[in-house]
DNA sequence: TATGACCTTCCTGTCGACAGTTTGCCTGGG
DNA sequence: CCCAGGCAAACTGTCGACAGGAAGGTCATA
């Protein structure tokens, strides 16, 4: 019911079918993939040669793919140099996170204006679903739910701008929801969040729905600022390397 | 002193310096003032043997600087087919002005907060340009200003995931300006609107500036919405072409 | 041990070529 | 006059090759 298929979620957000030829898709999609898994890490060189064995592919189709994940922040790329997983610095992760509060609230309000009673009421039993998640502890399942949830509000509000852009701020923070939901009592925090937030659509009142989805998203930054604290704290020794996490 | 260079505020919107090689920067920034300018049509073929032919170059430069611009919405590409310069439809026009809307007021609310009492007296000594301008009927002139406004809050403002996000919508709406401010009497009116929004910032007042720029933005997209009805009813004759600007 | 110049290796950016698809035209039929 | 089918031309996506720049290691020097 819920997916867990990175690939096809980053295929969906990049609306990479329509867009690429299967081959920059397929690409596209692995190394977008092992970015939000974690399976590549922030910093990590992702040179055009390996990429283009690996696939069996002269570089021309891995640069392309390259640069469409560029373009969500996923990776950096710099003339001349080696592409690289993008490394966001704790300012830039809040950056990200303020403007995705803002444009969140934008989207609660819209939505509130344009929702029918039957999405509020698929919306509330996915809710339900992510609760079952959120109590069974699987933070990957409620990971995705919340994303599907977000793709779902989008598409009925249908500002297209809006949705490419939410998108791609959804899929820079979910390179950092190792960061946020595994600390312990964020799921419960977030769930109760989303309860609230769905009790405010359903009475219409867009201005408290933007207060909370708003204020959700600032305490979920806060917590990944938390967490990047204790692990800068943590990893004290290493004491030559610096990656420019922080 | 104000710069009408097409091509460089392309290079400065899109980082092109920092982020490619000079051939696609070059490209890049010729295709993307030509659009600006309205040299090339919304809707008009973009092929990749044409462009690298008046470059001298081969094709694969060609298909980077399209694919730069097609992230800034300036330039639509499908698999196998020609890229094109965007024909975006009157409700993506709508749905981007909306979005921009949101973000300037969020960027007015922040830049009340940290700016300083110098870049509010260059802001107003703008401005003061903007009026003589806006006076003498330079739409060309006062447009660049006007974009060079938002560079200068955006950085003052210090959000890079904001700045990145306005800067690609002002270029999209950059597009559009024939359709805006040649409107008879929409200069005078977007600059009492400037003036208006320096005087909230001069008084710390955030929410007054969001409210006044939220407005301007919506102002600014019924002046495009009448303008392209119209052209529309000007423009009933062409019985069977059907472009998708409408 | 730290610093800096040099050198090797690797990698990127660009090219021209080719296969396969799309586009537009032309023809014939309704 | 309009439409459908087929054909030729044109264009895109991909490839392998090459030149020049970047990254990293080595060695000499302090």
């Amino acid at each position: 019911m819920i997916d867990h298929d990175t690939y096809g979620v980053l295929e969906r957000l990049l609306r990479l079918r329509e867009r690429r030829e299967p081959l920059v898709t397929q690409i596209a999609g692995w190394v977008g993939a092992g970015i939000i898994e974690g399976r590549l890490r922030p910093g990590e060189d992702l040179n055009s040669v390996d990429l283009s064995r690996r696939f069996n592919t002269s570089r021309t189709p891995v640069r392309e793919a390259l640069m469409l994940l560029e373009q969500e922040g996923l990776v950096e790329m710099k003339a001349r140099r080696r592409p690289r997983v993008a490394a966001p610095s704790l300012r830039d992760i809040r950056d990200i996170y303020q403007v995705r509060g803002h444009l969140l609230a934008m989207l609660a309000a819209l939505f509130v204006e344009r929702a029918t009673d039957e999405d509020l009421a698929s919306l509330r039993a996915e809710i339900a679903r992510m609760r079952k998640l959120a109590d069974a502890g699987d933070v990957d399942a409620y990971f995705w739910s919340h994303v599907h949830l977000q793709e779902r509000m989008t598409e009925i509000v249908g500002n297209a701008t809006l949705k490419q852009i939410l998108d791609s701020l959804a899929l820079r923070t979910l390179m950092l929801r190792h960061l946020s939901l595994t600390r312990p009592g964020r799921l419960a925090y977030s769930v109760d969040d989303q309860e609230r937030l769905i009790q405010a659509y359903e009475e219409r009142d867009a201005a408290l729905a933007s207060a909370l989805i708003s204020s959700a998203t600032a305490r979920a930054y806060r917590a990944i600022e938390e967490q990047l604290a204790l692990e800068a704290a943590g990893a004290a020794k290493p004491s030559r390397r610096r990656r420019a996490t922080a």
